[in-house]
DNA sequence: TAAAAATACTCCATAGGTATTTTAT
DNA sequence: ATAAAATACCTATGGAGTATTTTTA
């Protein structure tokens, strides 16, 4: 059986006459007629009553009449959405991202992506940056928001956008010596002053890239930092700070999180920066993703 | 777009390639690449995603393999149901039937052809003889249970099968003159003996074949029936004869109904038959209809 | 007898085959 | 070098056309 035998058939259905639904189709009355006969063969059915005046259907045909319709409702409804999802207007679009973009940036990104594509299901999921290139590599995520040192690695068989660029600004006690008195009060902070200070990080296992990256950037400024703890967020780190028991370094947006007990220092130049990347597999031809970079893209320029 | 398409995609989207697949329908690979080909440019979305080592499905690939099986099952599904409604094994079929054969007989072969054919949905209408056969006419019904006068006239484009013959019998009040001390209190009563008598007869509307019937049988017999009330089912002019206020005339299968306070007084030769039958388009091919109508001869022939 | 479907045949479009090339490991 | 899909071209099946017959209202 093809889908030329049900739309013939439908047609017969219709005109209940050969001859009109022949010229319906734009057949001749003859092959509409085989054509049928070869469908009653194969249902082993006879779908239409046939009197030299008048065509009526059977029970069966009757039947099959509106199983008929449900069928090419089907191949229609299969070929819009098909090529809906391949113009990237429907479908589903799977998205990592690591903590700290999930305030600020990543919602305005999501709020103007469904504004375009409404009929894109996202799929959300906090990862941190590991988990996110495992995932991309795997293909059980499009796209990665995820941070990476600077001038950063690339990653084997990854494509990135740098969405955003953070200055990294030291985080101490408002009352420890080098910022209540010192003479960092005001003045931008080399690295290397903070030699001899105790550091509190975000656990390892939420900070894979960013830890042992502000451990190079401190050889790099001259010195191995002395690391007392690697512990949860970075708002728990903000805390353990304001209670006096280290300091640490994040980048510059966490000082509009957090302010009470602490204090933000820029530093000194040069200044490191970390960097927001979207990543993707180049293997990923989704082009519901290739809008969603354009947009992501988009929002990140207009609010940097 | 045919169903030719659809099974060739499923069996590359299930062996992922296109040599395999080929292989499995065969045909040969390139036959398969241009259908494929042919698939997708109608679409307007690339399926399957080729590289020479690897074949992949795209997500719009992916919604369509779900799309294609929900086809391929209607296709199966509407083929077989069609198939068993042409073999009487499903379906619908609707079934008139008079008043009086809603006990006993009807039951009966509903119970019987239920057994046997489970899977037809019956539909079944209390209607008098009038409106069945009005009803056969437009399609509307495919059997009817009808009530005839003996001997009776051909009905115009049905046709009939009697599954039952029931002698009528007089019925008056038990202290009738006649019965009580007369001479009919064992012996057939002739028509004419109630040429005098106040007839009441069920209401013209549930009896439009019988009552006719009736009047001229007494006519035949040499007199015209004195019909003081035409009123209600057969059971109210029981109600009635009992209360004294006339005699009627019923086939005999009455006798079981109702007793009290009236006795029912078989008719003296030549014995007046009521039939009923069994009516049907000629034209009505549905085979669940020619199973019916077996079962029904089957079952009436049984409890004759 | 007239109108419509079925039958008998003819033709050509295209599904499918054969041979080869391209492509990516 | 190998293995798989794509391309180019050919073949032949069967869908569709033409002419005619059959059927029944």
């Amino acid at each position: 059986m093809e889908l030329r035998h049900i739309r013939y058939f439908l047609a017969v259905a219709e005109e209940l006459s050969f001859r009109r639904a022949a010229e319906r189709i734009n057949i001749t009355q003859p092959s509409l007629s085989e054509q049928i006969r070869q469908l009653e063969a194969e249902i082993g059915a006879r779908l239409l009553e046939r009197d030299t005046h008048r065509v009526s259907l059977t029970a069966a045909g009757r039947a099959f009449v509106a199983n008929s319709h449900r069928i090419l409702r089907e191949v229609e409804d299969g070929t819009r959405v098909a090529r809906r999802i391949a113009q990237g207007e429907a479908g589903q679009l799977s998205i990592g991202f690591v903590a700290s973009l999930g305030h600020g940036l990543l919602p305005s990104i999501l709020r103007a992506y469904r504004e375009k594509f409404p009929d894109i299901e996202l799929r959300l999921a906090e990862m941190d940056t590991t988990q996110q290139i495992e995932a991309l590599n795997a293909h059980q995520l499009d796209l990665g928001f995820i941070g990476l040192g600077l001038p950063s690695e690339e990653i084997a068989d990854l494509q990135l956008d740098t969405i955003r660029e953070e200055r990294l600004v030291g985080v101490l006690p408002q009352d420890h010596p080098l910022v209540a008195k010192g003479r960092y009060r005001t003045k931008p902070l080399p690295l290397s002053a903070l030699a001899k200070e105790r550091f509190l990080l975000g656990a390892r296992q939420s900070a894979p890239v960013y830890n042992p990256w502000l451990i190079v950037l401190c050889q790099q400024a001259g010195f191995q930092p002395h690391v007392v703890q690697e512990v949860g967020q970075p708002v728990t780190v903000l805390n353990y700070v304001a209670a006096g028991l280290g300091v640490t370094i994040l980048p510059a947006q966490f000082s509009r999180l957090f302010t009470v007990g602490v204090r933000f220092i820029p530093l000194a130049r040069p200044v490191p920066r970390y960097r927001y990347c979207a990543a993707w597999s180049p293997q990923n031809q989704h082009t519901a993703l290739l809008h969603f970079k354009e947009v992501a893209q988009q929002v990140a320029r207009k609010l940097k």
